[in-house]
DNA sequence: TCGGATAGGCGCCCA
DNA sequence: TGGGCGCTTATCCGA
């Protein structure tokens, strides 16, 4: 496809609100939240309908260029290369892909409004656990959850029969971080009750041995609990398939 | 595009590690780390060369539905409906995208084996601290960077006329957790050393003020610090190119 | 808009 | 492979 042909399908394509995928061979250099360049390569450009920018290599989760939704966009055709240059003044960010060739390009109008419905997320587990209060142990009441102090939400907080309980909830294995945020708020707490009875418990499928002995070491406990219908279908997929 | 012209794309890009972009109207499954379930749509899916796959909604920096790479992809046309299965046995994952509808297609052969330079990074501002002890205190003198810990890695370690000196770089604002971290690490030292002579300073160029209110709680430091120059490693490269 | 936290985070490095 | 952590993180949610 000539560079001209592509700059009128890029500028129709921004002008409709339609979205584009791209294959092209450019070199690219970003300037906003840090600076970058990128040689030439062959790489898959997409333009998106809220002006949104992505420069996909062949391998890997993320784009290896991009802007954020709401940039300007504009063409420029100089002799054999075209500059798409994409500014986001909010962003403070500009980036500039150098087009040498474009191999081919597709262009229409997406429009999907629905939205993901998704399962097994932390507020999931910490629902779950609000529900099932026994899990953490027979005496455990929740009060509420997100908690707001000035030192961050608390997940679950409660009370057992001897004082206050501070939970914090973790859908994957549960890292020295964790056990930071924990103890913070757990501090916070016993500051803010002017008292020395809070327990603090992590739970987690899992932890981490070094996050184990850092929270054992601040008196903190820790509590396994699976997040709720995570590999549900996976393993019921595994089982048939093994019945066959 | 007929759906089983599709499938043989999609097949033919497949076995030839080709990347394949299709504007496709599809309803999603996945099971793995979560749970969904995604209504029928309009959508871009990407399908890269590593067996990576991705689905795009019009608008958004993520793709609504994922399987990272090295997955195991098949497709089974079924009257008015195209499976398509990808299996990821190492994530433990299984999404399933049933294309009703296929309106565009293209598939290419991208070879990209260029790296993206970057430059402003914690990294460069870690570099940059470690060159300019000065900007701390005129008596620190750095040892190494990354000081490996069993509660993690030090960015800065070194030394000031009394005693050690902790150091946590953040190229953004500091947050509640950043604190955590430094703090972290300063117990683990004081610990190891056996004294209490240990000053930690959390550099960032900015800070929020329940974080600051925590730190200096703690007897931490803060130290405002711009992340280094953009650009300055590109035109130092610049530089000794030319200077070849 | 800022702040805090999660994410099906991803990707990199290192033991 | 697991642990620790930065990221042009993105995204959500609440004040």
């Amino acid at each position: 496809m000539e560079l001209a042909e592509f700059k009128a399908l890029l500028l129709e394509s921004l002008s409709a609100n339609k979205t584009l995928s791209a294959f092209i061979r450019c070199e690219v250099q970003y300037s906003g939240r840090a600076e970058t360049y990128l040689p030439e390569g062959d790489r898959l450009l997409l333009v998106k309908s809220d002006n949104s920018v992505h420069l996909h290599q062949p391998q890997g989760s993320n784009p290896i260029n991009y802007m954020k939704s709401g940039s300007i966009i504009s063409a420029e055709l100089d002799e054999d290369v075209l500059s798409v240059a994409i500014e986001n003044v909010k962003e403070k960010a500009w980036l500039e892909i150098s087009v040498s060739f474009v191999y081919d390009a597709i262009s229409m109008k997406l429009e999907d409004g629905r939205a993901l419905d998704l399962a097994g997320n932390e507020k999931d587990m910490s629902d779950w656990i609000r529900d099932n209060p026994h899990c953490i142990s027979g005496e455990f009441r929740p009060i509420r959850r997100e908690e707001q102090t000035d030192v961050g939400f608390i997940d679950v907080y409660g009370h057992d029969g001897d004082g206050i309980v501070v939970v914090e909830c973790k859908r994957v294995t549960a890292s020295l971080a964790a056990v930071d945020q924990l103890r913070r708020y757990v501090e916070r707490v016993k500051n803010l009750k002017g008292t020395d009875g809070v327990r603090g418990i992590l739970v987690a499928p899992s932890i981490t041995s070094n996050a184990k002995d850092m929270l054992l070491g601040f008196g903190l406990e820790f509590c396994r609990v699976d997040p709720p219908k995570r590999l549900e279908r996976w393993l019921k997929d595994q089982k048939s398939i093994f019945d066959y």
